[in-house]
DNA sequence: GCTATCAGGCTACCT
DNA sequence: ACAGGTAGCCTGATAGCG
């Protein structure tokens, strides 16, 4: 790599620096980059203050600036609350990495990390008690399966007899120092390294030796240990963000994202119930070096995008596995801003009240998004999508929309979209229907930087992918996918953002707006030519359904681009593709199934129902089927006449979203089962938990406190009448009482 | 005291 | 801590009824 394993911000004799760990070595770096922030105001605060000239972001123009400077974090954080100062936040906490980054861009590559990373692969099997759902940090491990760089697999397991996981634990670090890892790289961080920690700590074995300083590790409130010499690399992460997973796999789990990347494994994955049974048997061994295999799998898909970051970005490798869009958007944005000698005067939220701070309820928009609607539904064959390629950063960059380009000029009465031409700009007049006015926003012809930077990666995307399909080489994958992330999340991502520093908020608006205006165009297009084949929309994506023999994709895309043209007065690079599926049944906006092939892909919340129990998922699927294949659905129907299902089959589940104190309604489902699970089964209450939940006749109950005999069944009968007519709005509905 | 309706909170989705 | 948009479930407040 071209830059260092980690770096962290560490106050050193009074003074802020840089840990960084490279090829193995701890090193201090003072780069003089001190914490600061920037003011309009002669502040009296005890800090070194300068005066900077720079072109404030707010208005474009040269502006002085008061600069305060401090030796450590702390100090610049205890004088960071006034709300008058400018790009503070970026010096604050792990964010002063990236304000180092931007000040100073080749601060990191001077500590290549050159040798070979040193990776660690490990997955661990523990003990769980007969009657528990899951293990705690009390219950021994029983297996780990691990390997290094040479993939050679090895385990260290319990005998069934034995009742103590202390020489397990002994022979994993006495592997571990031998393999004296940079990476470990594991499926869901805050399950395996917490517990083999925590085990450590029950078995009084010294955790010093999982560091490369010695040091003990340090586990955070999220349950992330922060191990020093070494970074983590969860491969849950990368599953969770990767878009092209969504409607292709029924969760994120290591087995079923990897059965989605045609992983060929040895055997079917042990049902968790079943792993305390197998323990000291070769199933059990072979289960667990199966899952080891799978997250090799998987690393070998996702790895190459996290070490392209680092050194694409000229990040530590702990930034590039931690990487957010915002994070990304400092990045790549302050480059710009660096160059240009500009200063972000405020956040979105302070440079445009009239967007961020109306009187508006709790969690009502901004401003408008897109357009999403459905104009029919059930089952049509075949169906068609018409979609938008990367129409947001296609708009940004087509439009020229660029902090030194748009500028917010009033607001009028809401009215209807126009465009006016001037000698030097074009106005914009966008409706906003969230804010109720028109929006006129100037657009300068001179080109624009950021419109010009997500040309760049657009053209970079485009000439990437073009290379991958021609010579099918992973690398130009990879540089696809980056240049796509960063000019969709790195650039046009963060415009909307009240938050950012970096946002323009007239970005979003007319992104938005001239992107509601593209889908309307490709709407009133495919009516005009099939009339009434439009069923559903979303954003940048239309589903029709014609007749095979009159659809013909030529004269669909040689419309489109005549009257794009028309609509916007000049010539736009903006594209679309078309898709075909044999069939879909649509329900709701947003909650739709369709057919390809054998396939069937699950959209919406109310299709793909998680969060419901089994009974009513199966029922889902099984009618899903039936539509899809034109089949009848009556046998179907019987099946769920009684609820003659196991327990289990009734429970449904809830995830905790935020910490306790932070619920406004704190009788809301999922606060009340955390705190019962707290108290009934000692569970240590924090976000991320799940609670698996059943209904009972008076209440809601957690699985591991009801039984059978308890279920409300009336209540699941109402969820199997509300699917049924979810598949059906008459005959099943008429017949309903007659079945009953 | 019962039922219907509505708003708000929250989670789970989609682009 | 990228954004907005839709759907569905739940609770508690309130109105209408008798």
């Amino acid at each position: 790599m071209n830059v260092p394993l980690s770096a962290t911000p560490v106050s050193y004799g009074g003074v802020e620096k840089l840990k960084v760990w490279y090829n193995g070595k701890q090193t201090i770096v003072d780069t003089k980059i001190k914490p600061y922030f920037y003011s309009y105001d002669d502040l009296h605060i005890n800090a070194k203050k300068s005066t900077v000239n720079a072109i404030a972001l707010s208005t474009y123009q040269k502006k002085r600036f008061f600069k305060y400077e401090f030796n450590t974090r702390r100090e610049l954080y205890e004088q960071n609350r006034s709300g008058i100062t400018f790009e503070g936040s970026i010096s604050e906490g792990i964010l002063y990495i990236i304000r180092n980054r931007i000040d100073i861009p080749d601060v990191f590559t001077r500590f290549p990390h050159s040798d070979d990373l040193k990776f660690l692969f490990f997955d661990v099997e523990q003990f769980t008690k007969p009657d528990k759902m899951f293990p705690t940090y009390d219950d021994r491990l029983i297996s780990i399966a691990y390997c290094t760089n040479d993939r050679r697999m090895k385990t260290i397991c319990l005998k069934k007899e034995t009742q103590t996981d202390k020489e397990l634990l002994e022979k994993f670090i006495e592997e571990y120092e031998k393999i004296n890892p940079d990476v470990l790289v594991v499926y869901n961080k805050t399950y395996d390294i917490p517990t083999v920690i925590n085990r450590c700590i029950a078995n009084g074995i010294p955790t010093t030796s999982f560091s490369k300083n010695k040091t003990k590790p340090f586990l955070s409130r999220k349950n992330v240990a922060f191990i020093d010499g070494v970074v983590t690399y969860d491969v849950y992460d990368s599953a969770r963000d990767d878009q092209t997973l969504t409607g292709n796999v029924e969760n994120r789990g290591l087995k079923a994202v990897s059965d989605y990347f045609e992983f060929k494994g040895e055997r079917e994955p042990l049902e968790a119930k079943h792993i305390s049974e197998y323990i000291g048997t070769q199933e059990l061994i072979d289960y667990n070096r199966d899952d080891v295999r799978r997250l090799l799998w998987l690393f070998d898909i996702y790895w190459p995008g996290i070490e392209y970051t680092a050194n694409d970005l000229k990040v530590p490798l702990n930034l590039a596995l931690d990487m957010s869009i915002t994070k990304l958007g400092l990045i790549v944005m302050g480059d710009e801003y660096r160059k240009r000698n500009i200063i972000a005067d405020g956040r979105n939220y302070d440079r445009y009240p009239e967007i961020f701070q109306r009187k508006k309820k709790a969690g009502e928009p901004n401003y408008r998004g897109a357009l999403v609607d459905i104009a029919r539904t059930g089952f049509f064959t075949p169906m068609y999508k018409a979609d938008y390629s990367s129409m947001y950063p296609k708009i940004m960059s087509e439009f020229n929309l660029s902090p030194d380009t748009t500028t917010l000029l009033m607001f009028e009465p809401y009215g209807d979209f126009k465009i006016i031409e001037e000698e030097n700009a074009f106005i914009y007049y966008i409706p906003d229907s969230v804010l109720k006015k028109t929006m006129v926003i100037q657009v300068l012809k001179k080109p624009g930087f950021f419109a010009l930077l997500v040309k760049k990666f657009l053209d970079e995307r485009s000439e990437e992918k073009a290379l991958f399909k021609k010579t099918g080489d992973k690398d130009h994958e990879t540089k696809s996918n980056s240049s796509k992330v960063k000019a969709n999340g790195g650039v046009y991502g963060n415009q909307g953002s009240a938050n950012h520093p970096y946002g323009f908020a007239p970005i979003a608006v007319a992104t938005c707006g001239i992107g509601r205006e593209c889908a309307q165009l490709l709407i009133d297009i495919l009516n005009k030519l099939y009339p009434n084949c439009v069923i559903e929309w979303d954003t940048d994506g239309i589903f029709f359904s014609i007749d095979a023999t009159v659809f013909d994709k030529n004269i669909i895309i040689k419309e489109f681009n005549k009257q794009l043209e028309q609509k916007f007065g000049k010539d736009l690079n903006l594209t679309i593709d078309i898709d075909d599926y044999d069939a879909g049944y649509f329900y709701k906006a947003k909650n739709y199934l369709l057919k390809k092939g054998d396939k069937i892909i699950y959209h919406g919340v109310a299709m793909k129902a998680r969060s419901k129990d089994n009974l009513s998922k199966n029922l889902i699927q099984e009618l899903a089927k039936a539509k899809l294949n034109n089949k009848p659905t009556l046998t179907i129907m019987k099946k769920y006449k009684k609820l003659d299902f196991p327990l289990k089959d009734f429970a449904m589940n809830v995830t905790m979203g935020m910490p306790l104190f932070q619920y406004i309604n704190k009788n809301s489902l999922a606060p009340r089962l955390a705190i019962r699970a707290e108290k009934k089964l000692g569970m240590k209450m924090q976000p991320g938990n799940q609670y698996y939940y059943v209904k009972e006749k008076d209440d809601y109950e957690l699985l591991e406190l009801t039984s059978l005999e308890k279920i409300d069944k009336q209540y699941y009968m109402d969820e199997v009448i509300r699917i049924l007519k979810m598949f059906d709005t008459t005959l099943i509905v008429d017949d309903i009482d007659r079945w009953l």
